[in-house]
RNA sequence: GCCGACGUAGCCCAAUUGGUAGAGGCAAGCGACUUAAAAUCGCUCAAGUGCGGGUUCGAGUCCCGCCGUCGGCACCA
């Protein structure tokens, strides 16, 4: 179709605006301070998730959720909004790494080749971003501020009282007084422990391909998100962050949030929150007898108890060598050693078939003395609760299969009462037997209670020193650490002693060193470990080599956005008050529990320690539903069904790319991409452009004679009115398709008419101007021209949404259904203020109706006003 | 297995939230313009709402039970 002439010249009308609002700056934003501020306007923040600048460039799923956003912020601007709507980059990242190693160039060459690769294809979208507030996370003067949290986090700790973050020097001050003769060392140790980002040596997910340890968010099936690699679980030191701290107020804070109830739901069950207890079993034959060297079991049905049966460990549980005997061991290392062998996909893959050897030694349930053996399985994970459980074979389905495999006694102590069948296990609530007098006889939920206790009163567990409630999460603590080049180094180092401290805040940012090989090690030592020179630091400390995560930038962008310049802070009070919250971020879902949980985690940190006023950074959040290619399946160059938008644009322009993402369906639907559907908003853009231009002998557009000064008629001021009625209210509801099929059924009314009249034409420009920015304001352009009597010289971009006129949208006449029993039968056209008696007794006349009515008698009448007349009848 | 979303003309999708199943687009067909074609303009065509029950004067919409598609989680004790 390159050949093909344009309908319309959208090219050069593109670019010329395009132009002008970069020169004109028309959609800068002013903050509190600024001379051209107003505080009297009411501001609207519109956030997009920034993109990674990957190599491949945009795809059309980017300019979806974009160019949605885009059309809120120029409605809102027209409405009289101080409006935020800002781009930039989360460009640290591994595949800018990945290709610096296999090509040989810098990361940071790539990344700006890349970011101005995006950035010219996000201008030829037309987007109205205010491009002075620009940022990029691997811009220094950006990640001195991420380092700038980091250190607050490092600073910090979290006050259960107060299940807040307090700074760190209170809980030196407190422990000091608690404890003044402790040592330093002590001290440091105590404190270190606490702090909101530490280092622990934990069994990380180590991606030996990649070169670099991995976040549970990272890792899918046992294989790395990024580049589907291998990845294994190996103990190492690493930084942390408490995330898991947070694990309540980060389900509990989504409440108010105008987020999408699946994705609270996703984010909740990430989190996992489960309420139990942990009871304490001792190990047989052991002397300390107090709850540290007792097995720790982590249970959510202590009303069960009775029924635990045995003990499983988890193979990699430190307390199997205590426990098992010498007639076991060979077998048990036997069993320990498959499972290290085995990687985690493996461990999961092996679902169905449960694997685990008896380690010889027994603990005893502390709730009725008995004596129970104690094996250890794989199906019990290190990484949950306390790598240990307590099997309760007749009430959990993996226990009973593991029990039915190896012989273990299954003990029904929960009644299902008439529900039940007695084969099966029963994992429901019912009524507690076959235990003790304690709790026999009662409900799953007041059993659970008396074990427990309430918030008032211990229950029998604590009163007996046998266990305590416990809430536990699934989330982990956020592993924090990569060994990477490009990303942001921790403004930590190491004295001579080996203990970690904070970089002053003056010294930032900590920039890392300009590196010739800045490959992956192979090892756990990361590749700034090579760079001796930045390693070492005068007084024989050495910097921390690690750099942070991805994620680390995009945790905060947000704030930066709303005062991108300040060097004094990472956003200034000012601007914080002013701009946040967010009022509408749009993204993919595959953010939903990873940034989104991150991020909100950050905000939390900050606004605890009083440096932001909101508790949490997104209002309202929307998914975009992904766009898949023209045969149904996910886009994938493989598969060779991607859509490339710089050649859409090329062929039918900007306004029509635009037009078509939001024509193809509900924004959180996924659809299919349809090169028809795109020629379909192009050919109505071209009859727009028709509905006002002519072309002269010589093929040149000038305003066509059937514009003109005259006034519209009854029928042209309805469907006006009735389309600035239903765009503006699909835009606030963000339904974009159905917003356009209105704007085209206006269209086809108006073209069909041979007087056109301009006011009420240049008005519809207005609601165009959203969607289609540059063919709107060119027209607009040509009409003032034109009548600059009649149409206001200025741009679109610059005057008041219109309003609707209710008089405009009513009829006098109104067609009414009449049906019986339910049925439609008949219509008539009334007078819009007839009575209920009138429509009765007209509708009962009518010939078709009478037929149906004549010898039955008449139960009821049911009306609707101005819609319908149901005549009950038998 | 669990959680979530969605099933309406050949296709993408609407339906004032319980009130005439059709707004818009694509495709198809016919006509006008044209030497012809493309483009354009005009007209036409189509499903009874995945299946089975229920509530109601009235169900695409609400309830119950199935089926299918897609997405997420998945030995979380």
């Amino acid at each position: 179709m390159s050949e093909r002439r344009k309908q319309y010249p959208f090219d050069e009308i593109e670019a010329k605006w395009q132009n002008l609002w970069d020169q004109e700056k028309t959609f800068r934003a002013s903050n509190p301070g600024d001379p051209d501020f107003d505080p009297k306007k009411p501001k609207y923040y519109a956030l997009d998730m920034f993109p990674y600048p990957s190599g491949q460039g945009l795809h059309v799923g980017h300019p979806e959720g974009y160019t949605a956003t885009d059309i809120i912020c120029r409605f809102k601007r027209k409405q009289g909004f101080n409006v935020l709507h800002p781009m930039g980059w989360d460009a640290f990242g591994l595949p800018a790494e990945q290709y610096a190693i296999e090509h040989g160039v810098h990361p940071r060459e790539t990344t700006e080749k890349n970011i101005a690769h995006f950035k010219g294809q996000l201008k030829r979208i037309g987007f109205s971003y205010d491009w002075e507030r620009e940022i990029n996370t691997t811009d220094p003067s950006y990640y001195r501020w991420t380092q700038w949290i980091f250190l607050k986090l490092y600073n910090s700790y979290f006050d259960t009282q107060s299940k807040a973050a307090r700074p760190i020097e209170e809980l030196i001050e407190k422990r000091k007084k608690d404890f003044p003769d402790e040592s330093n060392t002590e001290l440091n140790d105590h404190i270190n422990s606490r702090r909101l980002a530490y280092i622990d040596e934990v069994a990380v997910n180590w991606c030996p391909a990649l070169g670099t340890v991995l976040a549970n968010e990272e890792v899918v099936q046992g294989r790395s998100e990024r580049g589907d690699h291998p990845v294994e679980r190996k103990p190492m030191r690493q930084w942390m962050l408490r995330i898991t701290a947070y694990g309540d107020r980060l389900i509990e804070e989504l409440e108010d949030l105008e987020w999408p109830s699946g994705i609270k739901k996703l984010q909740q069950n990430w989190i996992g929150r489960s309420e139990g207890a942990d009871v304490h079993f001792r190990i047989e034959g052991d002397t300390v007898g107090n709850n540290s060297s007792a097995i720790t079991v982590f249970t959510t049905r202590p009303d069960t108890l009775f029924g635990a049966t045995y003990i499983v460990l988890a193979p990699e549980n430190s307390l199997v060598d205590q426990i098992t005997t010498s007639e076991q061991l060979e077998e048990v290392n036997a069993y320990r050693k498959t499972a290290a062998s085995k990687s985690e996909r493996e461990r999961t893959e092996t679902n169905k078939e449960k694997s685990g050897v008896f380690t010889g030694g027994y603990a005893i349930n502390p709730v009725n003395g008995e004596r129970v053996p104690i094996w250890i399985a794989d199906y019990v994970l290190t990484s949950y609760g306390t790598g240990a459980i307590m099997a309760v074979p007749a009430h959990d389905e993996r226990d009973h299969e593991f029990a039915s495999k190896f012989g273990l006694e299954i003990r029904q102590v929960v009644d299902p009462g008439n529900e039940g069948n007695d084969e099966a296990c029963f994992t429901g609530d019912g009524t507690a037997i076959n235990s003790s007098p304690l709790i026999d006889g009662l409900s799953t939920s007041e059993a659970k209670e008396v074990m427990m206790g309430t918030k008032k009163e211990p229950g029998w567990l604590e009163k007996n020193g046998a266990g305590v409630p416990r809430v536990n999460f699934k989330l982990r603590d956020w592993l924090f650490s990569r060994q990477r080049y490009w990303g942001e180094p921790f403004p930590i180092a190491w004295d001579k002693d080996g203990n970690h401290y904070p970089i002053s805040e003056d010294q930032l940012p900590v920039e890392a060193p300009a590196m010739e090989d800045f490959k992956p090690t192979g090892t756990a030592d990361p590749p700034l470990s090579k760079a001796s020179d930045w390693v070492n630091l005068k007084d024989q400390s050495t910097r921390e080599t690690n750099t942070m995560p991805q994620w680390a930038g995009s945790c905060w962008y947000y704030l930066r956005y709303c005062d991108p310049d300040n060097t004094d802070a990472f956003i200034s009070s000012e601007a914080d008050d002013y701009w946040m919250n967010v009022d509408l971020y749009v993204g993919g879902t595959e953010h939903a529990v990873l940034h989104l949980l991150y991020a909100r985690f950050w905000h939390k940190v900050l606004y605890d320690l009083g440096y932001l006023k909101t508790r949490e950074p997104f209002h309202k959040l929307v998914n975009q539903g992904m766009i898949l290619g023209e045969d149904g399946q996910k886009m994938s160059k493989s598969r060779g069904n991607v859509v490339n938008p710089d050649e859409v644009i090329n062929e039918y322009g900007a306004d029509s790319l635009r037009l078509y993402e939001m024509f193809m369906g509900p924004l959180e639907q996924v659809k299919p991409w349809s090169m028809k559907g795109v020629e379909g908003v192009y050919r109505f853009l071209a009859r727009v452009w028709r509905l006002f231009m002519e072309e002269d002998q010589e093929g040149k557009w000038q305003l066509s004679n059937k514009v003109k000064d005259v006034e519209p008629t009854k029928k042209q001021l309805r469907i006006l009115h009735e389309t600035i009625k239903k765009v503006g209210e699909d835009i606030e509801s963000l339904d974009f398709n159905t917003a356009i099929s209105q704007m085209m059924k206006l269209t086809n009314e108006f073209t069909a008419a041979e007087n056109r009249p301009v006011s009420s034409l240049a008005t519809f420009l207005h609601l165009l101007n959203p969607f289609a920015p540059h063919i709107s304001e060119e027209i607009n352009r040509v009409i003032v021209s034109t009548f600059p009597s009649i149409i206001p010289d200025a741009q679109l971009a610059k005057t008041t949404w219109p309003e609707f006129d209710e008089d405009y949208l009513v009829d006098d006449e109104v067609e009414i259904v009449v049906q019986v029993n339910g049925k439609l039968r008949d219509k008539m056209l009334v007078a819009k203020e007839a009575s209920n008696e009138e429509l009765e007794a007209t509708a009962k006349g009518l010939e078709k109706i009478q037929p149906f009515i004549d010898g039955v008698t008449v139960r009821k009448v049911i009306i609707v006003p101005g819609k319908l007349i149901n005549i009950v009848a038998n």
